[in-house]
RNA sequence: GCUAGCGUAGCUCAAUUGGCAGAGCAGCUGAUUUGUAAUCAGCAGGUUGUGGGUUCAAUUCCCUCCGCUAGCUCCA
């Protein structure tokens, strides 16, 4: 069992190990690079991983884990079920959503829309690059030009005059386009708080060795907006945020996740305010997280962004990998007179500094489906499902009524499509079920007697003949209430490495 | 980016010490007309990731580049 799994990295367990027994003839091995002192410019020294067991079954009972970990992986998945695809030719880390994970991610997007008008919050578009300058002043240029792409440089066009060269940035982040958004015209306090939504698209050059997945890519659209409010607002607006982001991830079943609360690191200069105002904003987080009983919520300091503390949802993949998904920050910095300067006129007939908060409750739609790929183990519910239904006829006799329930299926909203081969029944519904459908709808001559359809769920089998009116109508609530029938509970079993940086 | 490993048909994988590149599934064609997880037969499918080198001969050995995987480092 992996109660008793020793690591053999670890010279006390494996002292311990071979004390208590001489068993440790099976053996499994992995091999990983590892920094002296966890340190990139240090030189790179050989790890081995070794995990002993004391019988053959045991080592078979975690291979056998292994396997499933694999199976329920977003990257298998994400191909098996042609959800995304990734081309060299396109570039490493840029994600090729196909038609049927364009489904899931536009669900999501419109179900987060709805939830932004519910809350007040505004859409706008800005485009994905913007000149160097604006960055120059938000600070990402060129503190941060290591994890970009290389500056599109106008000046080095033929024909160009000089000093007309141009200089743009591929957008790294949404915040300082938004930031003009709300500096377009005077804000009064009146105004305020502000909230500009937007799935705002962009691009940061991460390491090739980081990439994974849809997990860590090198452009991804988050799901974005800046709140610009007073200082008294701070809170409710932090609630705000972190309510949204339980709704949604309640909605969607996730419950496996723990929150982070990203203090600054106190013996550290690299972050910008006074003491008093991250001491006042660090309460102000955690006593919201307190109130709202947020699993996890232990304050990590060194984790704050260098601008503000800040709220991290944090899930685990299947092969125990954390991953951040929705984030809450604050931001004291941008609205800065060094920064941006932005200003309100408040009560007093005097200009005040708003502050800012960036908020995203599911991180990005392409880690965020990927994680939800694993969750699901690529089962979605039915609102979330590219295919929600399949209309399967008995034998080809049958091809004509199947038509007409597809067309009735589809002009009531549902994804349906249908199997008219001459196959046999068996066979048809093999493949649905491997395709994880939701559900089918099995008709044959008998059906199309008595005007029925049979409706046959993906969980639960065969539920019988019924009038197709009541067959949409089971369908229609469960995708009205977002029910979630079945998830998958996401295991560390693969990887459960213990201490890091055991040099 | 670093260390190690991997890259063969759309997918999952074979190919003995270097000696004619194969199978299942998917696909196509035909037969079958089936009531809840695989009907049968035939056909087609490849510059073995790319470029070079060694050799009479390279999927196999060596080098470059591209991509992927694990870990490390990073993640505004």
């Amino acid at each position: 069992m992996l109660a008793h799994p020793l690591d053999l990295a670890d010279p006390h367990a494996a002292a311990v190990a071979a004390e208590e027994t001489e068993l440790l003839e099976v053996i499994y091995v992995e091999v990983a690079g590892a920094y002296w002192k966890g340190d990139s410019d240090n030189a790179q020294l050989q790890r081995l991983y070794a995990t002993a067991f004391f019988t053959q079954e045991e080592l078979d009972e975690h291979m056998k884990k292994i396997e499933e970990a694999k199976r329920r992986d977003h990257r298998v998945l994400g191909k098996q079920l042609e959800l995304f695809t990734v081309s060299p030719l396109v570039g490493s880390g840029l994600i090729l959503w196909l038609p049927k994970g364009a489904v899931i991610r536009q669900t999501l997007e419109d179900y987060l829309k709805s939830e932004l008008r519910r809350r007040g919050y505004d859409a706008v578009y800005t485009p994905n690059i913007g000149r160097i300058e604006l960055y120059q002043i938000s600070g990402h240029f060129p503190y941060y030009s290591e994890s970009q792409f290389p500056p599109i440089d106008l000046s080095e066009r033929e024909g160009e005059q000089a000093g007309e060269g141009e200089r743009y940035l591929l957008k790294p982040m949404n915040c300082p386009h938004h930031i003009m958004i709300y500096k377009s015209k005077p804000r009064s306090y009146r105004d305020l708080p502000v909230r500009l939504a937007e799935f705002g698209t962009v691009y940061r050059y991460e390491q090739s060795g980081e990439l994974s997945g849809m997990t860590r890519v090198r452009g991804f659209t988050q799901d974005d907006a800046h709140i610009f409010c007073t200082e008294e607002q701070v809170a409710d607006e932090v609630r705000g945020c972190l309510e949204m982001t339980q709704t949604v991830l309640k909605s969607l079943g996730m419950e496996n996740y723990r929150v982070r609360l990203g203090f600054r690191d106190p013996s550290s200069d690299k972050y910008v305010g006074s003491s008093e105002v991250w001491d006042r904003a660090e309460a102000a987080i955690q006593q919201v997280a307190e109130e709202m009983n947020l699993p996890g919520r232990e304050p990590e300091p060194g984790e704050a962004a260098f601008y503000g503390p800040k709220i991290d949802f944090v899930v685990t993949d299947c092969i125990g990998r954390e991953w951040q998904l929705g984030t809450v920050q604050l931001d004291y910095n941008l609205p800065s007179t060094e920064r941006f300067a932005l200003e309100y006129i408040g009560a007093d007939n005097q200009p005040h500094r708003p502050v800012m908060i960036h908020r995203a409750p599911l991180g990005s739609m392409e880690r965020f489906v990927g994680v939800l790929i694993e969750h699901f183990a690529g089962a979605f519910p039915l609102w979330l499902a590219p295919e929600q239904v399949r209309v399967v006829t008995v034998s080809e006799k049958s091809e004509a009524y199947g038509q007409e329930i597809e067309k009735q299926f589809r002009s009531a909203g549902f994804r349906v499509t249908g199997d008219y081969r001459g196959q046999k029944l068996g066979a048809k519904i093999r493949e649905a079920q491997l395709e994880l459908i939701p559900y089918m709808v099995v008709v044959g001559e008998k059906d199309a007697q008595e005007k029925t359809v049979t409706l046959r769920d993906r969980i639960d089998g065969d539920l019988g003949a019924m009038p197709t009116e009541r067959a949409l109508a089971r369908l229609r609530q469960e995708i009205e209430e977002k029910t979630v029938r079945q998830t998958a509970e996401v295991s560390q079993v693969a990887v459960d490495r213990g201490a890091k940086n055991e040099y």
